[in-house]
RNA sequence: GGCCGAGUGGUUCAGUCGGUUAGAACGCCGGCCUGUCACGCCGGAGGUCGAGGGUUCAAGUCCCUUCUCGGUCGCCA
């Protein structure tokens, strides 16, 4: 027999009698007598047990290393005694030959490839290849195939079509640190690779193309998180022309939802579509954040002007926040241990108190709290056993540790956060501008393509001083799901007249807005259609549908931290050669 | 770049107040075992305690420096 006539999952009771050819790693050898062993066979679709009784095979098996790869010709047999955990627990195989195909020289190997997930996390990046044949490893990227496999099956039965965009491009002016490629052919220039196609795909609408996707990568220098990679990501990009922000809501509502309710882990407990659209404003008075956990049911509630004025250092002239949870039963430990969380999060403090079975204020800041107790008991609707958390600040930071307090709290209490569900909602109506932290100056609040809301004309009031530039919304809407921001996208600004206003606004004119984006300028000036889209990250979807908490999890060859891949051993050192042909000096050299 | 945590046989970890020969599980090697499936039983090998320096009669343990990994903040239009 050439080649192998099944695979190592999909031998069943029906096939006892067939002689058969499979083909696989070795998985494990279980010795339980002196010529009678059964062997493990693996390959990418399950196991098989081939079981060894006579001297001759035991004499083959025990000269192979665990994790070779072998084909094994024989007869299919119903076992003595079965294995109802297995799909092929049923079965076994009688070799007649077992041929090496693939020595693995080391008996012992870096991990225990069934248990790889507990190994280091360098050395499994170091052996990505050994990380993989780990059938719960593996598994996140299969299911990855699947989902990007779906999504492109459902973008193109909706008329979108999938183009590709240029990897090696222009450096563009804003947003994260680009990665340079050398020009080799133009001394002292270089090309970037794209933070995103985000030009490409306007470019596309402005030449007529109606609907654009593509399951793109993006390229960012910037430093890594749990749920952000380094270096590299993908998503799916996607333009509509002649549309607008509902049209883009409608789409992604109704291509992710079944995305969700197939892939993902809580079955129909998905979001219906039409999402809730919150505004920007809103969620971060309501949630403390432009991304919040719908799954928890706590709110924030201002506290400001009942407890400024309470002699308490931390809250006077401040804005606070407050989080009131009923029915709290957690621990003093639990409570400490919440705090000094959130100020790991956020660097501020927090503080609390509670409203104990009796109706005493008891706990943290009480005895601050004491004098006015009625008051707060009314304004913040206290029952017996509620627990409140604080936190106190300018605005945004009383929110935003509040926001963080609220969604720890929700993790605390099972009784406020109903984790086996996808939860998704639309952030809207984001600022178009914010003062800068660094400049105190006006400053574009998230990127200069967004439509500001109302148009030309929002923007001849505010050039006449008749608005506040910090009170112009940008057609702008981010979809969150379960707390992480899942796409991103806006309506974008198609006009150049508007354009330039909207760079004015910032201290910029017609001049930079050319110099900046030359290509979509000018196309613009051509007759472009108003356009709308979105970019929702295809490894953050990934690991929502297969509940990792690490992003590394859901890439096939993932870096670590510090951007490296330990296995290719990028980056690495280049040759002085290399370096002269791309007219590169290397001024200041790490010790090597 | 700041802060927090971790680094001990191949792997995952324990190691008390600084005190005898640094332990366990898994893996590996050898032996036994004819229905295992995380097979079992017996025996064995395997350690520069991340690195360097210091305190001490004595350091895996205390102090300083440094490297590496992870988390987090900055950063991510």
């Amino acid at each position: 027999m050439q080649n192998r006539t099944h695979n190592c999952g999909e031998l069943r009771l029906e096939n006892a009698g067939e002689k058969v050819k499979i083909v696989g790693w070795m998985e494990n050898v279980r010795e339980v007598g002196s010529n009678f062993a059964f062997v493990v066979l693996r390959d990418f679709y399950g196991t098989t047990q081939v079981v060894i009784e006579n001297e001759e095979m035991m004499k083959r098996i025990k000269g192979i290393n665990k994790e070779s790869t072998i084909s094994v010709e024989g007869l299919v047999r119903e076992r003595d005694s079965k294995n109802p955990k297995l799909p092929t627990g049923e079965i076994e195989i009688v070799p007649e030959k077992i041929e090496l195909l693939g020595r693995c020289r080391y008996n012992e190997l870096p991990f225990e490839i069934n248990r790889s997930r507990e190994a280091d996390e360098a050395t499994r990046l170091k052996y990505r290849y050994l990380d993989l044949r780990n059938p719960a490893v593996k598994q996140n990227i299969i299911l990855r195939c699947a989902v990007v496999a779906d999504i492109r099956r459902r973008m193109t039965e909706r008329g979108f079509l999938e183009m590709t965009t240029p990897i090696l491009t222009a450096s563009s002016p804003e947003g994260a640190r680009d990665y340079l490629v050398p020009a080799r052919k133009h001394p002292g220039k270089f090309y970037a690779l794209p933070q995103a196609p985000q030009q490409f795909k306007q470019l596309l609408m402005a030449s007529g193309f109606d609907r654009y996707f593509q399951i793109a990568p993006c390229f960012r220098d910037e430093d890594a998180r749990g749920d952000r990679t380094p270096g590299e990501f993908y998503q799916l990009d996607m333009e509509m022309a002649f549309a607008g922000q509902d049209d883009v809501l409608q789409v992604l509502e109704t291509v992710l939802v079944p995305v969700f309710e197939n892939f993902g882990l809580y079955g129909k407990r998905v979001t219906p579509a039409p999402f809730r659209r919150i505004p920007y404003r809103e969620a971060m008075e309501r949630y403390g954040s432009d991304k919040p956990d719908l799954r928890i049911d706590l709110e924030i509630q201002d506290a400001s002007a009942l407890l400024q004025e309470i002699g308490f250092e931390p809250f006077a002239g401040q804005t606070v926040k407050a989080v009131v949870v009923s029915n709290f039963n957690a621990t003093r430990k639990q409570i400490d241990k919440l705090c000094a969380d959130v100020e790991v999060q956020t660097a501020q403090k927090s503080y609390w108190f509670r409203l104990d079975e009796n109706g005493e204020i008891v706990g943290g800041i009480a005895k601050f709290i004491q004098p006015v107790k009625e008051q707060v008991i009314e304004a913040l609707g206290l029952q017996p056993g509620c627990f409140v958390g604080l936190a106190a600040g300018k605005l945004a930071v009383a929110q935003k540790t509040a926001g963080v307090l609220r969604t720890k709290l929700g993790q605390l209490c099972p009784e406020h956060m109903d984790k086996e569900q996808y939860q998704f909602c639309w952030i809207v109506d984001f600022p178009l501008y914010e003062i800068g932290e660094e400049s105190g100056e006006l400053e574009f609040c998230h990127n200069p393509f967004s439509m500001p809301s109302g148009g030309l004309e929002t923007m001849e009031k505010a050039e006449r001083g008749e608005i506040d530039p910090l009170s112009i919304m940008a057609n702008q809407y981010d979809l969150v799901c379960n707390g992480y921001e899942t796409a991103s996208g806006a309506v974008r600004n198609h006009d150049p007249e508007i354009m330039i206003k909207a760079f004015e606004m910032v201290r910029l004119g017609e001049e930079d807005v050319k110099k900046k984006f030359p290509a979509m300028y000018n196309a613009f000036c051509y007759g472009a259609p108003p356009h709308a889209g979105a970019a929702p990250g295809i490894d953050r979807m990934i690991m929502l549908l297969t509940g990792e908490e690490s992003i590394r999890e859901v890439i096939t060859f993932p870096m670590n931290q510090r951007a490296q891949d330990l296995m290719m051993d990028a980056p690495s050192a280049v040759t002085r050669k290399q370096l002269d042909e791309l007219h590169i000096a290397i001024t200041a050299q790490e010790e090597e």
